[in-house]
DNA sequence: CCGTTCTTCTACAGAGCGTAGAACATTCAG
DNA sequence: CTGAATGTTCTACGCTCTGTAGAAGAACGG
């Protein structure tokens, strides 16, 4: 349900409604606005969105881009393990050449501040 | 309730529940034995652990060890990711210097074969 | 002021999890 | 071989989370 956070800016219940029927894998059939802000105001208990309550349909905003919330994810799932750096191993053991070689040129982009 | 997974050999349900109570964290209060064997079944379901059927107090194992297990879930979060090289840089860029370190080394064994 | 639009409250079904009792199966001492 | 002890499965209950939405309350526009 998080994915729809790909819309860049501010967005209304309404909007997000609309956004998710046109959605790739989406049913065609859309959901009730209020789903929509049920759903909406979870997140923001939870601290993954805010809104702006001043303008009158409320405008909803993710406060951690999707890619700040995976690597936050990712942090968590890490935190969990008692040998950190045992984890680490096995996970970079196990990433494509590819990702490799794009960590270490993260990695060096990194050293030189 | 994963975290008994830590202990090294195959183990009987009833062994699993006396360990649980020796746990750091333990109420002291054991749980049932049928307990553990439920959540046993449903580890098995899920392919998190297999057991031995010949023996008669059936042993269990994991399948995967705790920093396998992490590494696992490390990489399923990336790959929901959809700008997966982007969401690498993010947790790269929010590692301690002291892990970066270690990332370098690890890639740097990596690639010495 | 009144209808329209938006938001909150409340609710329900389904899944997953921690828990365990009841019932069934297996083993073993005698 | 048999019954008591031990082990396993079946079933179930309560709790939380999530997707869903209707009913009721709040605010705005004319």
């Amino acid at each position: 349900m998080e994915v729809l956070w790909n819309s860049d800016a501010d967005v209304s219940a309404n909007e997000l409604r609309d956004a998710l029927v046109l959605r790739p894998d989406s049913t065609g059939r859309a959901v009730a606005t209020t789903t929509v802000l049920t759903v909406l105001s979870r997140l923001e208990r939870k601290g993954f969105v805010t809104r702006s309550r001043d303008q009158r349909p409320h405008r909803y905003r993710a406060l951690l881009s999707r890619e700040e919330h995976t690597a936050e994810l990712m942090h968590e799932v890490l935190d969990r393990s008692s040998d950190r750096d045992a984890a680490l191993a096995r996970f970079v053991g196990t990433v494509s050449d590819r990702e490799a070689a794009t960590l270490r040129r993260l990695l060096d982009e990194l050293a030189h501040h």
